[in-house]
DNA sequence: ATATTTCTTTGACTTTAGTCAAAGGAGTCG
DNA sequence: CGACTCCTTTGACTAAAGTCAAAGAAATAT
């Protein structure tokens, strides 16, 4: 299966607008910034004593940073070598080697901080207050977007590593939110969104899984949208969205005529958002403990 | 003299939120387009390609992307060698050598356009329209902002080189647009607008002087404005205002009460901006082939 | 016309960044 | 226990990026 997703052409001038803006941003400002980062120091070592924060592994690291095993360990060699940072052996897995910063170190990142701040101080003091919070307000709402689009929402087996991960989560929030609880068995099986019966969802970022959404079959013709969940750091992207519209896209392809989902009463952005997308609030149609509003969509596009 | 902006302290929000977005970005999008753009050729010899665009003398090259001369002279021979690019000799000086590109040259630039093209309008796709238009009406503000924020405004002695430019392009630009024309001889002598008598500011975007304004005494205790003018490729930035805010400054620094300003009927944004600004309509103290509106403004900063 | 400056080229380097493969010690799984 | 996998280290490289200084040819200033 490939993603479902149909969308209207990109249209040139948002592509014209998205590259002047690559274009002049990394040419003024993200060039300054290494720069200045780095002062003395290779980029290379400036960019890994940043990375390490309160510790982690080598290994971490070389995934995070996509660096070369063999270059890694010299410049984590190079940077002890210096005084910035500790490797010490983990008791639980000798092969490890964790890497942890000393208290020269540590001095290092913030004068790093500080001057990454000092170059932000110095670009904003020149505006006037409410353009600094126009600013503020532009970027939020471009790396919002950003983030956005850089997330990709592909279907799944529902019991594949990913699929469980969201579901476990998803399970873990109810149970934390709810007096109620959440009963894990009420999840739905593999088998039910798979093939014919259903479809399962994941939204990834950065290879990551941040989301997920789940449609079963509710009775013949009949779809049950479920377990739409967004990670906790994804939240207010409009990523529920796309998921949903994901999952109207498969119930189509699946030939069910309309599909149904509940929610909780305290939900009310997502009753809305629900509202929003064309849901037409409904009697139970099935008796969750933790539901408490019922909805249904009749579907357009169903073959 | 130092410039004479006073601007209230720069949140902490701000300042985070400019970093975090910087971050973000310059991980995310800024080194996926590097990696892409440059594909088999070496960064630097890919970023010198597409800085030559329709040719350039390698000493204004080696100024833009302020790399070492040996380094660019055998980097230009790099891509001679290739079969990219033409150097020639001008007539008028023949130490400079001009680089230009070939037919090769400007397909490689423009596969590499493709290429930008390609990644842009991938990042594009998962959006909805309505998010493009956001996206891109959220890029254009924060563009405008940082670049208003990288401009410096300076004050200069009206003799300099910078001022005379400006002033020249100003009464180019006001001769080109009215019926009138514009006599140069109207415009300060560099003694009005020295010391004493009165200032001159200029606005540098990258080096480069982007907009001007004069303050000169018009009688005892009353300056006047004159010559704001702004590049029009650093136009609707708002530096006029900013402009007018250092004249303002350096008016009430003169112990000058009021500022009065001419200015013609067409001109209408900047008229608005004048009222905003808190000026109001006075009748002719003075009178200018081009002038037919005449503003004031009672500072309340004199000391 | 002479001195000074400007611009490019060349030689001789260094540092940074990165790759690849072999090797060896530690876990893990059957 | 043995095979296999994982993680790091080390050696041996290469390519890219960048620096510095000397030198030569042309323009420009005095």
């Amino acid at each position: 299966m490939e993603p479902v997703t149909e969308s209207a052409p990109v249209r040139p001038e948002d592509i014209a607008a998205l590259r002047r803006f690559n274009r002049y941003f990394t040419r003024r400002i993200g060039a300054l910034d290494d720069h200045y980062l780095g002062q003395d120091r290779p980029l290379g070592e400036a960019r890994l004593l940043f990375e390490i924060g309160d510790g982690a592994s080598l290994r971490e690291l070389r995934a995070r940073l996509a660096l070369d095993a063999g270059y890694l360990s010299r410049m984590a060699k190079a940077l002890e070598a210096q005084g910035l940072v500790r490797l010490t052996v983990p008791p639980h897995d000798t092969r490890l080697r964790l890497i942890e910063l000393t208290a020269a170190g540590r001095a290092e990142v913030e004068e790093q901080h500080r001057r990454a701040d000092a170059l932000a101080t110095g670009l904003l003091t020149t505006l006037t207050a409410p353009q600094r919070t126009e600013l503020t307000h532009a970027l939020a709402t471009t790396q919002r977007l950003l983030r956005l689009a850089a997330i990709t929402v592909a279907p799944v087996d529902g019991a594949a590593e990913d699929a469980r991960a969201c579901l476990d989560a998803y399970a873990a929030d109810i149970d934390a939110r709810f007096p109620e609880g959440f009963d894990k068995t009420d999840l739905v099986r593999p088998e039910e969104v798979t093939g014919e019966a259903g479809a399962f969802f994941v939204a990834y970022e950065e290879g990551r899984p941040v989301a997920c959404g789940a449609l079963r079959t509710l009775e013949p013709g009949v779809g049950e949208i479920r377990h739409v969940w967004v990670h906790p750091d994804a939240r207010r992207l409009g990523l529920a969205r796309r998921i949903l519209t994901e999952l109207e896209l498969a119930a189509a392809a699946h030939d069910f005529a309309v599909v149904r989902l509940d929610t909780h009463a305290t939900l009310t952005e997502a009753q809305a958002m629900y509202r929003a997308c064309g849901y037409t609030e409904i009697p139970a149609y099935v008796d969750h403990v933790y539901a408490s509003h019922w909805f249904e969509k009749r579907l357009a596009g169903a073959r």
